[in-house]
DNA sequence: ATCGACATGTAATCAGTTACATGATTTT
DNA sequence: AAAATCATGTAACTGATTACATGTCGAT
């Protein structure tokens, strides 16, 4: 028989898949939303109308506390960090089990009915995603060099908080890989066409 | 000074991703709402919930039809087809610049933390990740081979409606293989702890 | 002078999930 | 005897996107 739910100090805050992402985020290091939004796309890609009105929510449950820092001539902005009390549900989350990857991907559907139009359009979708996945890859060889120039053996460390975000970036370039491999394949067999 | 748009026989029924992976599936071969679902697997997770009203909404706009086909002991069943306008639409939509592809997966937010827990728990959290891959890769073979079996040649041609789905899961092999390699490749970063 | 980066927020809408609802057949 | 598969639908809710809102600085 639950009552005024909704009235109580400890209302539930629904704790989303998001909502941990971001605690993950600032448990490595200390950041703004703008930052977050922009680390997120690594793997969890999320608007910063998503973001700001969620890291408000996790400050009222006290899971992350910010501290304004002024510019200038810049807007100021709002570092969070993680709270203890952050750390222990986020701690508490990696024990359970993780949910089932979710994929949503336009350039699938399109090569799906591919048969429908020609086999020009086909090259140039595949050509346009090299390019895609190339700039992507580009981008991230740089963010990992980076990366091992500020911290080298750190990044190899398990216990390190870079650890995480380094064996990601390592599996996204890897896979970005793939797929331009891949779209080279396919390539291969439009050309008798 | 748009008027009336609601009460319009051609109301604006949303036309999403979800609906042109609706038609490029049903372009391919007849198939029923529960069919659907089940093929959409492959790379456009959607519940029964969102595809059925979906299919109704198309089959308003005359994109798609459907027959009854009775069943002894089972529920009988709708099965779609794709209509002469579902195929000019959805031939349209495959000449424009397909969506960035999005990617959720929670395994990756609890790796990002990871190094606040246990090197134990990321191994098991990786191992449960290669059982993963390793049955949806296995599965994945099968109906590579069922393919190859019932359509052989076809499968390497352009104009076929089997091309595409052929394609789509090759690709799905080889990032699934990946996935696998990534997971190995960390866990010997973990041998050392 | 216009555009992109920096920086944060809200409102309206659309997309997607979970739960409700039903029911026979086959497999474990 | 219970669970999974086949088969279709609706209602309520949560998650995510688009649009609205504001403002400075540096680069082109």
């Amino acid at each position: 028989m639950k009552r005024e739910v909704k009235n109580c100090i400890f209302a539930e805050i629904e704790m989303n898949s998001l909502a941990y992402a971001l605690l993950a985020m600032v448990a490595r290091k200390d950041c703004s939303g703008y930052e977050l939004v922009q680390l997120l796309e690594l793997f969890w890609q999320a608007k910063h109308s998503q973001v700001y009105p969620l890291l408000a929510k996790l400050e009222q449950k006290q899971y992350v506390a910010h501290r304004l820092v002024k510019q200038n001539g810049r807007p100021d902005k709002k570092i969070y960090r993680l709270t203890e009390q952050g750390r222990e549900i986020l701690s508490a989350w990696i024990h359970e089990e993780p949910a089932v990857p979710v994929v949503r991907d336009e350039f699938l559907t399109k090569i799906y009915a591919i048969w429908l139009t020609s086999t020009k359009r086909a090259r140039e979708l595949l050509h346009e995603r090299i390019q895609y996945f190339t700039d992507m890859l580009t981008d991230r060889l740089l963010k990992i060099r980076e990366m091992e120039e500020r911290w080298s053996d750190d990044l190899y460390d398990p216990h390190s908080p870079q650890f995480g975000r380094y064996m990601i970036l390592q599996r996204k370039t890897r896979l970005e890989q793939e797929e331009i491999n891949w779209c080279h394949w396919v390539l291969e067999r439009l050309k008798k066409d």
